[in-house]
DNA sequence: TCCATATTGACATTATAATGCCAAATTGTT
DNA sequence: AACAATTTGGCATTATAATGTCAATATGGA
Protein backbone atom coordinates (compact mmCIF):
# COMPACT_ATOMS: atom_id res chain seq x y z
CA UNK A 1 0.00 0.00 0.00
CA UNK A 2 3.43 2.14 -0.25
CA UNK A 3 2.46 3.56 3.14
CA UNK A 4 5.61 4.69 5.11
CA UNK A 5 4.52 4.94 8.34
CA UNK A 6 2.79 1.18 8.61
CA UNK A 7 3.17 -1.44 11.24
CA UNK A 8 3.63 -4.35 10.23
CA UNK A 9 -0.08 -5.33 11.70
CA UNK A 10 -1.54 -2.72 9.98
CA UNK A 11 0.09 -3.64 6.44
CA UNK A 12 -1.21 -7.17 7.21
CA UNK A 13 -4.27 -5.89 7.37
CA UNK A 14 -4.62 -3.94 4.29
CA UNK A 15 -3.22 -7.14 2.11
CA UNK A 16 -5.90 -9.18 3.98
CA UNK A 17 -8.41 -6.35 3.01
CA UNK A 18 -7.30 -6.34 -0.29
CA UNK A 19 -7.80 -10.05 -0.86
CA UNK A 20 -10.89 -10.13 0.77
CA UNK A 21 -12.49 -8.02 -2.05
CA UNK A 22 -11.32 -10.43 -4.79
CA UNK A 23 -12.24 -13.05 -2.99
CA UNK A 24 -15.91 -11.62 -2.16
CA UNK A 25 -16.46 -11.06 -5.50
CA UNK A 26 -14.95 -13.99 -6.62
CA UNK A 27 -17.32 -15.86 -4.74
CA UNK A 28 -20.41 -14.27 -5.42
CA UNK A 29 -20.28 -14.87 -9.09
CA UNK A 30 -18.86 -18.53 -8.35
CA UNK A 31 -22.26 -18.90 -6.37
CA UNK A 32 -24.11 -17.34 -9.25
CA UNK A 33 -23.32 -20.03 -11.57
CA UNK A 34 -23.17 -22.70 -9.02
CA UNK A 35 -27.07 -21.84 -8.44
CA UNK A 36 -28.27 -20.38 -12.04
CA UNK A 37 -29.45 -23.87 -12.95
CA UNK A 38 -32.04 -23.83 -10.01
CA UNK A 39 -33.03 -20.55 -10.69
CA UNK A 40 -31.52 -19.14 -7.87
CA UNK A 41 -28.80 -16.21 -7.52
CA UNK A 42 -26.18 -15.85 -4.81
CA UNK A 43 -28.73 -12.88 -3.66
CA UNK A 44 -31.57 -15.04 -4.03
CA UNK A 45 -29.79 -17.94 -2.17
CA UNK A 46 -28.90 -15.57 0.78
CA UNK A 47 -32.25 -14.39 1.49
CA UNK A 48 -33.66 -18.28 0.87
CA UNK A 49 -31.06 -18.96 3.72
CA UNK A 50 -32.04 -16.53 5.83
CA UNK A 51 -35.85 -17.96 6.20
CA UNK A 52 -34.59 -21.19 6.46
CA UNK A 53 -32.40 -20.99 8.90
CA UNK A 54 -34.47 -18.46 10.74
CA UNK A 55 -36.42 -20.00 14.25
CA UNK A 56 -39.54 -18.06 13.04
CA UNK A 57 -40.68 -16.67 10.16
CA UNK A 58 -40.53 -12.89 9.86
CA UNK A 59 -41.83 -9.90 7.71
CA UNK A 60 -38.76 -8.59 5.03
CA UNK A 61 -37.78 -5.98 7.36
CA UNK A 62 -36.09 -7.91 9.74
CA UNK A 63 -34.90 -10.45 6.94
CA UNK A 64 -32.97 -7.57 5.50
CA UNK A 65 -31.77 -6.49 8.30
CA UNK A 66 -30.10 -10.10 9.39
CA UNK A 67 -28.49 -10.24 6.55
CA UNK A 68 -26.91 -7.06 6.71
CA UNK A 69 -29.13 -5.60 3.54
CA UNK A 70 -30.75 -2.46 2.44
CA UNK A 71 -34.53 -3.37 3.54
CA UNK A 72 -35.63 -2.42 -0.20
CA UNK A 73 -33.49 -4.76 -2.12
CA UNK A 74 -35.01 -7.22 -0.27
CA UNK A 75 -38.36 -6.27 -0.49
CA UNK A 76 -37.84 -6.59 -4.33
CA UNK A 77 -35.83 -9.95 -4.25
CA UNK A 78 -38.57 -11.09 -2.18
CA UNK A 79 -41.56 -9.81 -4.48
CA UNK A 80 -39.24 -11.15 -7.13
CA UNK A 81 -39.23 -14.75 -5.59
CA UNK A 82 -42.62 -14.46 -4.77
CA UNK A 83 -43.58 -14.00 -8.55
CA UNK A 84 -41.62 -17.41 -9.21
CA UNK A 85 -43.49 -18.98 -6.25
CA UNK A 86 -40.61 -19.57 -4.41
CA UNK A 87 -41.96 -17.96 -0.96
CA UNK A 88 -45.51 -17.02 -0.27
CA UNK A 89 -46.48 -15.00 2.41
CA UNK A 90 -48.55 -15.42 5.21
CA UNK A 91 -50.89 -13.26 7.70
CA UNK A 92 -48.94 -11.73 11.08
CA UNK A 93 -51.30 -11.72 14.08
CA UNK A 94 -48.66 -9.04 15.17
CA UNK A 95 -48.89 -6.62 12.21
CA UNK A 96 -51.47 -6.21 9.41
CA UNK A 97 -49.66 -4.82 6.85
CA UNK A 98 -45.89 -6.79 7.56
CA UNK A 99 -46.98 -10.43 6.15
CA UNK A 100 -44.51 -13.21 7.35
CA UNK A 101 -42.47 -14.47 4.51
CA UNK A 102 -42.11 -18.36 3.95
CA UNK A 103 -41.05 -20.81 1.31
CA UNK A 104 -43.32 -22.78 -0.84
CA UNK A 105 -42.63 -26.52 -1.65
CA UNK A 106 -40.76 -24.76 -4.95
CA UNK A 107 -38.58 -22.72 -2.77
CA UNK A 108 -37.37 -25.52 -0.34
CA UNK A 109 -36.93 -27.42 -3.63
CA UNK A 110 -34.48 -24.71 -4.91
CA UNK A 111 -32.53 -24.05 -1.58
CA UNK A 112 -32.13 -27.94 -1.76
CA UNK A 113 -30.84 -27.97 -4.79
CA UNK A 114 -28.30 -25.11 -4.29
CA UNK A 115 -27.80 -26.98 -0.65
CA UNK A 116 -26.33 -30.45 -2.60
CA UNK A 117 -24.92 -28.74 -5.30
CA UNK A 118 -22.73 -26.18 -2.74
CA UNK A 119 -21.82 -29.04 -0.09
CA UNK A 120 -18.76 -30.97 -2.48
CA UNK A 121 -17.67 -27.92 -3.95
CA UNK A 122 -16.95 -26.02 -0.91
CA UNK A 123 -15.63 -29.31 0.36
CA UNK A 124 -13.09 -28.93 -2.44
CA UNK A 125 -12.57 -25.83 -1.65
CA UNK A 126 -11.64 -26.15 1.39
CA UNK A 127 -8.63 -28.55 0.71
CA UNK A 128 -5.12 -27.86 1.54
CA UNK A 129 -6.30 -25.62 4.01
CA UNK A 130 -6.83 -26.61 8.08
CA UNK A 131 -9.69 -26.64 10.21
CA UNK A 132 -7.62 -24.57 12.38
CA UNK A 133 -6.81 -21.82 9.93
CA UNK A 134 -9.94 -21.73 8.83
CA UNK A 135 -11.62 -21.14 11.92
CA UNK A 136 -8.70 -18.77 12.43
CA UNK A 137 -9.80 -16.33 9.18
CA UNK A 138 -13.06 -16.78 10.44
CA UNK A 139 -12.22 -15.29 13.63
CA UNK A 140 -10.43 -12.60 11.91
CA UNK A 141 -13.05 -11.58 9.62
CA UNK A 142 -16.03 -12.09 12.90
CA UNK A 143 -13.51 -9.24 14.68
CA UNK A 144 -13.07 -6.83 11.59
CA UNK A 145 -16.99 -7.20 10.77
CA UNK A 146 -17.72 -6.27 14.52
CA UNK A 147 -14.77 -3.09 14.46
CA UNK A 148 -16.47 -1.83 10.94
CA UNK A 149 -20.34 -2.41 12.60
CA UNK A 150 -19.27 -0.45 16.16
CA UNK A 151 -17.55 2.18 13.89
CA UNK A 152 -20.60 2.88 11.62
CA UNK A 153 -22.85 2.72 14.58
CA UNK A 154 -21.16 4.83 16.33
CA UNK A 155 -21.55 7.15 13.03
CA UNK A 156 -25.14 7.43 12.52
CA UNK A 157 -25.84 7.98 16.45
CA UNK A 158 -23.13 10.85 16.17
CA UNK A 159 -24.95 12.09 13.00
CA UNK A 160 -28.62 12.41 14.94
CA UNK A 161 -27.90 12.60 18.68
CA UNK A 162 -30.79 10.54 20.29
CA UNK A 163 -32.80 12.33 23.06
CA UNK A 164 -32.38 10.76 26.71
CA UNK A 165 -35.61 10.83 28.33
CA UNK A 166 -34.38 14.03 30.45
CA UNK A 167 -33.95 15.64 27.46
CA UNK A 168 -37.27 15.15 26.23
CA UNK A 169 -39.01 16.33 29.28
CA UNK A 170 -36.81 19.29 29.09
CA UNK A 171 -38.44 20.30 25.45
CA UNK A 172 -41.53 20.30 27.08
CA UNK A 173 -41.24 22.55 29.60
CA UNK B 1 -25.90 -24.08 6.98
CA UNK B 2 -27.93 -27.04 7.62
CA UNK B 3 -25.99 -29.46 6.08
CA UNK B 4 -26.80 -33.15 7.36
CA UNK B 5 -23.52 -34.18 5.50
CA UNK B 6 -21.34 -31.12 5.68
CA UNK B 7 -17.64 -31.98 7.31
CA UNK B 8 -16.30 -29.52 10.05
CA UNK B 9 -13.99 -27.85 7.47
CA UNK B 10 -16.49 -27.64 4.97
CA UNK B 11 -19.24 -26.13 7.75
CA UNK B 12 -16.09 -23.70 8.80
CA UNK B 13 -15.42 -22.45 5.43
CA UNK B 14 -19.27 -21.75 4.56
CA UNK B 15 -18.95 -19.87 7.97
CA UNK B 16 -16.03 -18.06 7.02
CA UNK B 17 -17.58 -16.96 3.48
CA UNK B 18 -20.60 -15.70 5.28
CA UNK B 19 -18.67 -13.83 7.60
CA UNK B 20 -16.57 -12.56 4.65
CA UNK B 21 -19.86 -11.33 2.64
CA UNK B 22 -20.68 -9.13 5.64
CA UNK B 23 -17.59 -7.95 6.51
CA UNK B 24 -16.95 -6.88 2.36
CA UNK B 25 -19.65 -4.86 2.76
CA UNK B 26 -19.05 -3.32 6.16
CA UNK B 27 -15.51 -2.67 5.04
CA UNK B 28 -16.88 -0.65 1.25
CA UNK B 29 -19.00 1.72 3.19
CA UNK B 30 -16.77 2.23 6.25
CA UNK B 31 -14.10 3.41 3.32
CA UNK B 32 -17.06 5.39 1.16
CA UNK B 33 -17.68 7.58 4.50
CA UNK B 34 -14.05 7.20 4.94
CA UNK B 35 -12.64 9.11 1.64
CA UNK B 36 -15.94 11.23 0.48
CA UNK B 37 -13.93 14.37 2.04
CA UNK B 38 -11.67 13.99 -0.59
CA UNK B 39 -14.13 13.60 -3.54
CA UNK B 40 -13.32 9.34 -3.34
CA UNK B 41 -15.36 6.50 -3.06
CA UNK B 42 -13.64 2.69 -2.45
CA UNK B 43 -14.36 2.42 -5.96
CA UNK B 44 -12.37 5.23 -7.05
CA UNK B 45 -9.71 5.20 -4.65
CA UNK B 46 -9.61 1.54 -5.56
CA UNK B 47 -8.33 2.60 -9.11
CA UNK B 48 -6.01 5.55 -7.73
CA UNK B 49 -4.31 2.79 -5.99
CA UNK B 50 -3.74 0.86 -9.14
CA UNK B 51 -2.97 3.29 -10.72
CA UNK B 52 0.01 4.46 -8.26
CA UNK B 53 1.31 1.07 -7.33
CA UNK B 54 1.55 0.20 -10.40
CA UNK B 55 5.30 0.04 -12.04
CA UNK B 56 3.65 1.83 -15.51
CA UNK B 57 1.16 3.74 -16.37
CA UNK B 58 -1.22 1.40 -18.27
CA UNK B 59 -4.41 1.15 -20.63
CA UNK B 60 -7.99 1.41 -18.70
CA UNK B 61 -8.27 -2.65 -19.60
CA UNK B 62 -4.86 -3.30 -18.15
CA UNK B 63 -5.96 -1.68 -14.83
CA UNK B 64 -9.41 -3.41 -14.75
CA UNK B 65 -7.66 -6.82 -15.32
CA UNK B 66 -5.07 -6.18 -12.32
CA UNK B 67 -8.11 -5.35 -10.03
CA UNK B 68 -10.53 -7.93 -11.04
CA UNK B 69 -13.49 -5.86 -12.05
CA UNK B 70 -15.04 -5.25 -15.70
CA UNK B 71 -13.62 -2.94 -18.12
CA UNK B 72 -16.50 -1.17 -18.66
CA UNK B 73 -17.23 -0.19 -15.25
CA UNK B 74 -13.58 0.81 -14.73
CA UNK B 75 -13.73 2.87 -17.88
CA UNK B 76 -15.95 4.53 -16.07
CA UNK B 77 -14.99 5.69 -13.47
CA UNK B 78 -12.08 6.51 -14.68
CA UNK B 79 -13.54 9.01 -17.24
CA UNK B 80 -15.30 10.62 -14.04
CA UNK B 81 -12.31 10.91 -12.35
CA UNK B 82 -10.37 12.55 -16.01
CA UNK B 83 -13.51 14.78 -16.11
CA UNK B 84 -12.91 15.95 -11.87
CA UNK B 85 -9.34 16.27 -13.02
CA UNK B 86 -7.46 13.27 -10.75
CA UNK B 87 -6.31 11.59 -13.77
CA UNK B 88 -4.80 12.82 -16.97
CA UNK B 89 -4.38 10.62 -20.09
CA UNK B 90 -0.64 10.51 -21.83
CA UNK B 91 0.09 9.11 -25.62
CA UNK B 92 0.66 5.08 -26.05
CA UNK B 93 3.29 4.81 -27.73
CA UNK B 94 2.48 0.90 -28.54
CA UNK B 95 -1.03 1.61 -28.80
CA UNK B 96 -3.00 4.63 -30.80
CA UNK B 97 -5.95 4.34 -29.30
CA UNK B 98 -5.21 2.62 -25.71
CA UNK B 99 -4.00 6.10 -23.90
CA UNK B 100 -2.04 5.87 -20.46
CA UNK B 101 -3.81 6.45 -17.32
CA UNK B 102 -1.48 8.78 -15.06
CA UNK B 103 -2.46 10.89 -12.10
CA UNK B 104 -2.69 14.49 -11.97
CA UNK B 105 -1.34 16.45 -8.81
CA UNK B 106 -5.15 16.67 -7.96
CA UNK B 107 -5.14 13.32 -7.87
CA UNK B 108 -1.76 12.44 -6.15
CA UNK B 109 -3.08 14.82 -3.76
CA UNK B 110 -6.57 12.94 -3.13
CA UNK B 111 -4.73 9.70 -2.67
CA UNK B 112 -2.42 10.76 -0.22
CA UNK B 113 -5.54 12.32 1.38
CA UNK B 114 -7.13 9.03 1.49
CA UNK B 115 -3.72 6.48 2.63
CA UNK B 116 -3.68 9.55 5.50
CA UNK B 117 -7.09 9.22 6.91
CA UNK B 118 -6.64 5.19 6.66
CA UNK B 119 -3.51 4.29 8.49
CA UNK B 120 -4.49 5.74 11.97
CA UNK B 121 -7.97 4.00 10.84
CA UNK B 122 -6.10 0.52 10.25
CA UNK B 123 -3.98 0.25 12.69
CA UNK B 124 -7.10 0.88 15.07
CA UNK B 125 -9.05 -1.82 13.76
CA UNK B 126 -6.34 -4.55 13.68
CA UNK B 127 -6.33 -3.81 17.66
CA UNK B 128 -7.17 -6.98 19.66
CA UNK B 129 -5.27 -9.31 16.86
CA UNK B 130 -2.09 -10.97 16.62
CA UNK B 131 -0.02 -10.17 13.00
CA UNK B 132 0.25 -13.90 13.31
CA UNK B 133 -3.71 -14.57 12.51
CA UNK B 134 -4.13 -11.64 10.60
CA UNK B 135 -1.30 -13.51 8.35
CA UNK B 136 -3.42 -16.66 8.27
CA UNK B 137 -6.27 -15.32 7.55
CA UNK B 138 -4.86 -13.19 4.67
CA UNK B 139 -3.04 -16.69 3.42
CA UNK B 140 -7.03 -18.45 3.89
CA UNK B 141 -8.38 -15.96 1.52
CA UNK B 142 -5.88 -15.71 -1.40
CA UNK B 143 -6.23 -19.96 -1.15
CA UNK B 144 -9.66 -19.27 -1.56
CA UNK B 145 -9.24 -16.72 -3.86
CA UNK B 146 -6.70 -18.49 -6.31
CA UNK B 147 -8.78 -21.68 -6.15
CA UNK B 148 -12.19 -19.76 -7.59
CA UNK B 149 -10.36 -18.02 -10.04
CA UNK B 150 -8.87 -21.44 -11.17
CA UNK B 151 -12.90 -22.58 -11.40
CA UNK B 152 -13.81 -19.99 -13.33
CA UNK B 153 -11.26 -19.88 -15.49
CA UNK B 154 -12.02 -23.54 -15.86
CA UNK B 155 -15.35 -22.94 -16.49
CA UNK B 156 -14.71 -20.05 -19.29
CA UNK B 157 -12.53 -22.42 -21.05
CA UNK B 158 -15.01 -25.26 -20.94
CA UNK B 159 -17.95 -22.58 -22.82
CA UNK B 160 -15.56 -21.97 -25.48
CA UNK B 161 -13.01 -24.53 -26.38
CA UNK B 162 -9.92 -22.87 -27.77
CA UNK B 163 -9.09 -24.58 -30.81
CA UNK B 164 -5.21 -26.00 -30.67
CA UNK B 165 -3.48 -25.19 -33.97
CA UNK B 166 -3.77 -28.47 -35.84
CA UNK B 167 -7.51 -27.90 -35.24
CA UNK B 168 -6.82 -24.55 -36.94
CA UNK B 169 -5.06 -26.17 -39.31
CA UNK B 170 -7.57 -28.72 -39.81
CA UNK B 171 -10.44 -26.43 -40.37
CA UNK B 172 -8.99 -24.63 -43.58
CA UNK B 173 -8.69 -27.53 -45.61
C1' DT C 1 2.48 -9.78 -46.66
C1' DC C 2 -1.87 -11.66 -45.39
C1' DC C 3 -5.20 -13.10 -42.29
C1' DA C 4 -7.37 -14.90 -38.08
C1' DT C 5 -7.45 -13.67 -33.32
C1' DA C 6 -7.28 -10.80 -29.44
C1' DT C 7 -7.36 -6.26 -27.33
C1' DT C 8 -9.23 -1.80 -26.54
C1' DG C 9 -12.33 2.14 -25.99
C1' DA C 10 -16.95 3.62 -26.99
C1' DC C 11 -21.74 3.03 -26.80
C1' DA C 12 -26.13 0.96 -25.48
C1' DT C 13 -28.97 -1.77 -22.61
C1' DT C 14 -30.22 -4.18 -18.74
C1' DA C 15 -29.72 -5.61 -13.88
C1' DT C 16 -28.88 -4.64 -9.37
C1' DA C 17 -27.97 -1.68 -5.50
C1' DA C 18 -28.49 2.53 -2.86
C1' DT C 19 -31.10 6.51 -1.19
C1' DG C 20 -35.07 9.30 -0.13
C1' DC C 21 -39.82 9.93 0.78
C1' DC C 22 -44.50 8.64 2.08
C1' DA C 23 -48.49 6.75 4.54
C1' DA C 24 -50.06 2.89 7.27
C1' DA C 25 -49.27 0.48 11.30
C1' DT C 26 -47.18 -0.40 15.60
C1' DT C 27 -44.82 0.62 19.90
C1' DG C 28 -43.53 3.11 23.87
C1' DT C 29 -44.10 6.98 26.95
C1' DT C 30 -46.61 10.00 29.71
C1' DA D 1 -56.22 8.09 26.11
C1' DA D 2 -53.04 10.80 23.63
C1' DC D 3 -48.97 11.56 21.32
C1' DA D 4 -44.17 11.14 19.66
C1' DA D 5 -41.11 7.89 17.73
C1' DT D 6 -40.24 3.79 15.21
C1' DT D 7 -41.15 0.24 11.99
C1' DT D 8 -42.82 -1.37 7.70
C1' DG D 9 -44.07 -1.86 2.82
C1' DG D 10 -44.54 0.75 -1.34
C1' DC D 11 -42.91 3.86 -4.69
C1' DA D 12 -39.69 6.80 -7.17
C1' DT D 13 -35.15 8.23 -8.34
C1' DT D 14 -30.49 7.87 -8.80
C1' DA D 15 -26.06 5.38 -8.76
C1' DT D 16 -23.44 1.64 -9.83
C1' DA D 17 -22.52 -2.77 -11.89
C1' DA D 18 -22.97 -6.21 -15.47
C1' DT D 19 -23.49 -7.69 -20.26
C1' DG D 20 -23.46 -7.29 -25.23
C1' DT D 21 -22.05 -5.13 -29.50
C1' DC D 22 -19.12 -2.59 -32.55
C1' DA D 23 -15.20 -0.51 -34.97
C1' DA D 24 -10.41 0.60 -34.48
C1' DT D 25 -6.15 -1.22 -33.44
C1' DA D 26 -2.68 -4.42 -32.46
C1' DT D 27 -0.59 -9.15 -32.37
C1' DG D 28 0.93 -13.56 -33.88
C1' DG D 29 1.06 -17.21 -37.45
C1' DA D 30 1.56 -18.98 -41.76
Amino acid sequence: MSMADATPKAEALTDLILTMFRANNLTLTWGDRLVAPFGLTSARWQILGAIVLSERSQPVAWIARNVGANRQNVQRIVNDLHKEGLIEFQPNPHHRRAHLVVLTDKGRQAYEAAINAYNPKVYTLAEGLSLDEIRTAHRVMATLRERLEGEIDAEKAAQTPPMNSSERAGLRS
